[in-house]
DNA sequence: TTGTACGCGTTATCAA
DNA sequence: TTGATAACGCGTACAA
């Protein structure tokens, strides 16, 4: 396949200057239309696609914004990333999707591309938040906004839901379901969501003046539908007697995995066992008993990024923001019996 | 914040020229060590990043693959990125996601902008096979292969699963369990996929001596968890003497919505009607009934699209294929009882 | 071993 | 209205 052409092919088969075919371009008014037909015809003719390289190369900057997520499959994620996409599209932007699965080394490698592109703007759910690779970016001077995820200095914009917050709507709707005994089901905690909804967990319970030992805690090594089986398994393991009457899961992979788990075992819910999600993705309205959820303004979220990201870019007076959304929660049937 | 800095900057910090410089960076051994670590010393003081436009420029060639989907929500697209990430991160490349969100004419706007962006190749399952668009990507001499989906002409390469033999498989199981009224439910037809996946179970039924009028084809409007539940009513509205006694969704997301529908007006799955579903996507094993399901090699078609674009944008003699890939049935209990 | 000079494709300035 | 030319940052052939 032969080189694409470039300007001066459409200058040389148009008999215009490349300047004429470069004003045809991006000042089509300062052209005859005599001339401008022409020219045209000649792009037409050798199918002329301009030099994106070429261009950002000249004008310093790119036209795209980049998405760094932890997992495509994460129905979560998709959601934030298409949040995020409008608001690129509003802007005239590209949005890329970069999947580092939660692998530091494949974020790093993305990250430093990214910077070499110039992107206009890198939004990020990091492995590590405190990762290095972040500070590296920055001191590239490519904007990062980090997505879901905090940090305690105010190096960086970033957007994410009230965790805490989220724990203790979930706990409360439970108290006021009347439970008094409930297991919080998730894990590991050095993923920050789960130590702050597992905080509000408790503050909601603490509130309801409930002891603290009914209030169980059943660790799970990732947030997924397999792991929410085997804490399936591992609830019905206690003793009816103090066995929980209810369960908060960190997330709705684990709910449906647990709920699952217990239809097998010929238990029903709610009555046997109410159940409380935290995502409210597709799946969780559409189990066979329809789960109770903690929403987060996904799209919101993906959006909301994309604003500062930009922001960043245009703004020489930029401040670092830290937004902070507010969940909701969903109440249906796997509650309300 | 201060422009990035250049190659020249680095030389005018080490005091060396911009030769040297370049040399550090692409023939480290034909610099002195003396002078190599002064001028990577330089480079760690001005936080120097390489410019990929330039680069790419100079080189004629980008670093970078992408993947132009039609939908990121769907577990079945992601998993096949997946794959071709894994090809593309050893190939030393970058893979962009691209969501199209299922609209022409935001298709139309990433590739392009790939195009523009000369990367190395394009992966897509487009909205229409047979849109211009794609015509015009491969007249712009960008290697581009279609995935998941089929063009007569062989224009490009692509990369697909064999969808009649995949909806033969699934009939051939529920006419292997006995049942003799079944229901085909998927949509529309415009969709290769649904006319294949019919065609599949029309010969399988045909093979197995079963009256036409027997498999009732139920259309929906989509492929989504909420067509699902409105095909269940349908199917339940159908009087129960000639209401099929198992259905075949074509795909696992009509599966799930047919199931939640089922249980929810208090029918059993399978006993009062068997379900076998398509993709076998996790929910899928996840379900309360464990979904029966025609599973696809889904990073298996990632990898081999990948594959085949690098062999498109590097061996000058590459002969366009259409590989096809074999489907397989799982059997779980929503056939099995 | 190091330095100089040119070109990649585009855009913008300035002169004609 | 159109044309000539410089510049963006990098890589490389060639000269010193």
């Amino acid at each position: 396949m032969a080189r694409a052409s470039s300007v001066k092919d459409v200058a040389a088969r148009a008999h215009v200057s490349l300047g004429t075919v470069s004003n045809v371009l991006n000042r089509p008014e300062r052209v005859s239309p005599a001339t401008r037909a022409k020219v045209e015809q000649a792009m037409r003719d050798l199918g002329f696609v301009r030099n994106e390289s070429a261009r950002q190369l000249r004008a310093g900057r790119s036209r795209t914004l980049a998405y760094v997520l932890l997992d495509a499959r994460n129905p979560f994620f998709t959601d934030v990333a298409q949040g995020a996409e409008l608001a690129a599209e509003s802007a005239g932007l590209s949005l890329f999707l970069c999947h580092s699965g939660n692998r530091p080394s494949r974020e790093a490698d993305y990250l430093a591309h990214l910077v070499e592109q110039r992107v206009q703007g890198i939004l990020v759910t990091p492995v590590d938040p405190h990762a290095a690779v972040l500070d590296d970016v920055r001191r590239n001077g490519t904007p990062l906004v980090i997505v879901d995820r905090t940090r305690e200095d105010a190096e960086f914009c970033s957007v994410a839901v009230d965790d805490v917050l989220g724990g203790r709507l979930a706990v409360e709707h439970l108290v006021e379901a009347g439970h008094t005994r409930v297991a919080f089901i998730g894990g590991p905690e050095t993923i920050g969501q789960v130590r702050d909804r597992l905080a509000g967990a408790r503050q909601a319970w603490a509130a309801a003046g409930l002891p603290d030992d009914q209030l169980t805690v059943i660790a799970t090594d990732a947030l997924t539908v397999a792991e929410g089986r085997s804490a399936g398994e591992r609830v019905m393991g206690i003793g009816s007697s103090r066995r929980p009457t209810a369960a908060f899961c960190v997330n709705d992979l684990l709910a449906l995995g647990l709920l699952q788990q217990l239809s097998t075992a010929g238990l029903s819910v709610p009555r046997d066992l109410a159940i409380v999600g935290y995502d409210d993705i597709e799946y969780a309205a559409a189990a066979a008993v329809p789960l109770t959820s903690v929403r987060q303004p996904r799209q919101e979220l993906g959006r909301r990024a994309a604003e500062l990201v930009l922001d960043e870019a245009e703004d020489p007076d930029h401040q670092h923001q830290q937004v902070v959304f507010t969940p909701e929660l969903v109440a249906r049937r796997s509650t309300l019996g």
